[in-house]
DNA sequence: CCTACCGATCGGTAGG
DNA sequence: CCTACCGATCGGTAGG
């Protein structure tokens, strides 16, 4: 009955909500998932569903938003930990390869997939979609910079590594998602590594 | 009023019918594309669209098999030219990667698109998918297998090098749909020519 | 957060 | 290949 209580309950609604949809739009896309079987899933009526966001699409950017946010938990952040260059970008591959094997997400990697069922949708989903692609491809050529720097690789060009790393990713998402190509992440591996001019 | 007329006749508004679900498929994906907007966008009746295949998923496997046509009329056939091997995966790259470029489908690779729509939704359409790109894998295998024998390639994994491939091609496609990257075709030949160890 | 409801559109079919 | 129609479901809202 206090409001304290009322807008924690509320909060829980909108996670619960939230991590449904992640993980229904990772299988079926954002478009995809309904808020009708959202709210069979949860056992709870359509406008229970919709209501916390007002819309269908700031339901996909809430859950957009969840799942850059589990990115960053699964690879960026404990990355983070290893000296920033070579180390990290090592440290970086490792992670994202086990993110994708360990099947995190039931539908694999969803920026892969929002990103394929987006681009030809102009809109505020596609431009979020846009923007952390963008930012994680930033985030790879700081590194790629950082380590021909300090020697560590070749005079490389940042863009390219970034661009390399993120294709292979996208390879390895297929090969599971599509064909539980249990190789995928092997593959994937040494593709990254060959990328970073480790062998 | 002949049958044959009326048979050619019907032959062509199954061609036409194809063609506008491709192009959209390649947008919107062949389930975001409705049997209503064919209808719309050919001058149609919904009962027009769909009486020649049946159901939509009839009509998605007969779109899928002309993706793939012109995919093989885009690059295998021309690539059938060069000579088997190093000649010949050179060959496919350049082709791929200038299909890619050029924007052949308004919502460029089919095959990528689809693979990502249907990788989480069993059924026909996905085994369909899985079977092309399959094919698609074993030719490019065979290519490795022929320009390592031929002295052409060091002892490469014939499997590894499809999936670096496969996966450049993936990028390619992703940062030409998503960000309209021009430089994204560049980095592809890039890729694929450390790929096959031609620099 | 629920019930009850809205107009629109979905895939598909009957009958011609 | 069209008109006319089917039941189901869509995203969303009013009112409580």
């Amino acid at each position: 009955m206090s409001p304290r209580r009322s807008a924690l309950a509320a909060q829980a609604t909108r996670v619960a909500v939230i991590e449904e949809t992640v993980n229904r739009a990772s299988v079926e896309g954002l478009n995809g998932v309904s808020i009708g079987e959202l709210a069979e899933g949860l056992g709870m009526s359509k406008a229970g569903v919709v209501g916390p966001f007002g819309s269908k699409e700031a339901l996909q950017l809430a859950a957009l938003d969840r799942a850059i946010e589990i990115f960053r938990h699964e690879i960026w952040d404990p990355a983070a930990g290893a000296e920033p260059g070579l180390a990290r970008l090592k440290s970086i591959s490792d992670l994202w390869l086990g993110y994708l094997g360990r099947g995190v997400l039931p539908g694999g990697c969803f920026l892969t997939q929002s990103a394929c069922e987006f681009d030809g949708r102009p809109g505020p989903v596609k431009d979020a979609v846009v923007q952390a692609l963008s930012r994680w491809h930033s985030v790879l050529e700081a590194e790629v910079t950082t380590a021909v720097a300090a020697g560590d690789l070749p005079d490389l060009d940042p863009g390219q590594v970034a661009f390399e790393l993120n294709a292979i990713a996208q390879g390895v998402n297929q090969a599971l998602q599509l064909r539980g190509d249990e190789q995928a992440v092997l593959r994937g591996r040494r593709a990254m590594r060959r990328t970073l001019h480790l062998d």
